[in-house]
DNA sequence: TTGCAGGGGTCAA
DNA sequence: TTGACCCCTGCA
C-alpha cells in the first residue's frame, strides 16, 4: 500500500506472530540515504539502544520497536503495523521533508562538504514534547550514556509498563511517565531532596540530583496546566522569544530551550549550541575568544532557516573523532 | 589509592 | 559575571 508517497507492505513474523512493516526504499530519501546510527547517535535522543550495525531497539510514543534497515534500502520497524507509521514514524522520522535541497543548502563550505558526507543520512527527529523536555532537563552538566541511564531510570521507576504482546528487545519497556506522575512523585525542591524522595526510594544520590527539583517543578507546571506549550506560536514567532517562552519552565535555559524547540520538531532554524559545538564553530568559523552569543549569531545567519538540520551533521561528525 | 577536572547547564547573587 | 549544584568517569 501506499502512505503519503512511501510504499509500505505489512508482514507477520510467524513464530512470534510480531506484525513488522517495511518501508521501501528509504535509502532514496535524500542524495545521503538514511542513515540509522547517525539518527540516533548524533545527541538528539535517548531510548535508542544499538542491537548491532543496522539495527536499533528503541520505545516511541510507548510503542517498543526494533529497527533496522537492509541491502535493498528498506526500512524494516518490528512490531508496528502500517497505521503507526501514518501515526507515529511519518513524522517522528521527518520523512514528510526532502533533505536533497537541504543538504545542498548547508553545504557552505569544505568542512559542511564533510560533515554531510559523513552524517547526512541523519534525520532529525521530531519527538514529544515532553519526554524531549525532561530528557534535556536531565541533560544538563551531564554525559550522554548518563543522560541515557538517566531517562531509563525514570520511566522505570515512574512509568506504567508497556502492553506488548511481543518480546521486542527494548530498554525497559516502559512508558516515559506524564508530567502528572512526575510532579507527583519527585521532590519539588531542594530541601525536600533529602528527605522525601530518599525516604521514598525515588530520587535519591542515585539520581538526577540537582535537576530533580527542575523536573518536578516544570511537570508541575505543566500537568496544572500553568504552561501550555503553543506549538504553532512557537514556530512562528522570533526564535529569541520562543527560547525565552520555554525559559520560564525551572531547568530550562538557553541551550535546554533549543533542544526542545528542535527535537521537539517545533522548528528547525535553531542551532543548539553545547560545548562541542561551541568547539566546532570556534575551531572552524571564528576564534577561542567568541561568546555563546557570537556562537549564536553565527550559526543562525550562516545556516539560516536550515540550521537545526546543519548543526545535527555537523556535530555528529564532529563528535565522531573528525573534527581535532 | 586519592584527588581533581569536566561533562551537550541552570540559577541566584 | 561567577560559583555552587548532584553524580559519575577518566586520568594523573
Amino acid at each position: 500500500m501506499q502512505i503519503n508517497g512511501f510504499k509500505i507492505t505489512e508482514t507477520k513474523n510467524k513464530q512470534t506472530k510480531i506484525q513488522n512493516i517495511t518501508i521501501h526504499n528509504v535509502s532514496d530519501l535524500s542524495p545521503n540515504g538514511f542513515d540509522l546510527q547517525a539518527t540516533f547517535e548524533s545527541g538528539q535522543c535517548f531510548r535508542w539502544r544499538k542491537l548491532d550495525e543496522k539495527k536499533y531497539a528503541g520505545i516511541v510514543k510507548n510503542k517498543a520497536v526494533v529497527i533496522s534497515t537492509n541491502k535493498s534500502g528498506d526500512l524494516i520497524i518490528e512490531n508496528s503495523t502500517a497505521e503507526d507509521f501514518q501515526n507515529i514514524w511519518y513524522s517522528y522520522f521527518d520523512f514528510s521533508k526532502d533533505y536533497s535541497d537541504i543538504l545542498k543548502d548547508v553545504v557552505k563550505d569544505e568542512f559542511m562538504k564533510k560533515a554531510v558526507e559523513f552524517a547526512g543520512g541523519g534525520r532529525v527527529l521530531n519527538q514529544e514534547f515532553e519526554e524531549t523536555l525532561f530528557s534535556y532537563i536531565i541533560s544538563a552538566q551531564n554525559n550522554i550514556p548518563r543522560i541515557k541511564k538517566l531517562v531509563e531510570d525514570l520511566c522505570t521507576r515512574f512509568g506504567k509498563p508497556i502492553k506488548s504482546n511481543s518480546n521486542v528487545e527494548c530498554f525497559s519497556g516502559f512508558e516515559f511517565p506524564s508530567s502528572d506522575i512526575l510532579s507527583k512523585n519527585l521532590c519539588q525542591a531542594k530541601d525536600g531532596f533529602e528527605n522525601k524522595c530518599k525516604a521514598n526510594n525515588l530520587c535519591g544520590e542515585q539520581f538526577a540530583g540537582y535537576r530533580c527539583p527542575y523536573i518536578s517543578r516544570s511537570a508541575k507546571m505543566l500537568s496544572k496546566g500553568d504552561f501550555v506549550p503553543n506549538y504553532a506560536n512557537l514556530s512562528s514567532i522570533d526564535q529569541d522569544q520562543a527560547r525565552k517562552e520555554l525559559c520560564v519552565l525551572p531547568g530550562v535555559g538557553e541551550k535546554v530551550a533549543d533542544c526542545v524547540l528542535l527535537y521537539s520538531g517545533i522548528r528547525k532554524d535553531i542551532c543548539p549550541i553545547d560545548t562541542w559545538v561551541a568547539k566546532t564553530i570556534k575551531k572552524i568559523y571564528l576564534d577561542e575568544s567568541s561568546s555563546i552569543k557570537d556562537i549564536r549569531e553565527f550559526t543562525r545567519n550562516y545556516f539560516g532557516n536550515n540550521a537545526g538540520y546543519a548543526q545535527l551533521w555537523f556535530f555528529y561528525y564532529a563528535r565522531s573523532g573528525n573534527l581535532i
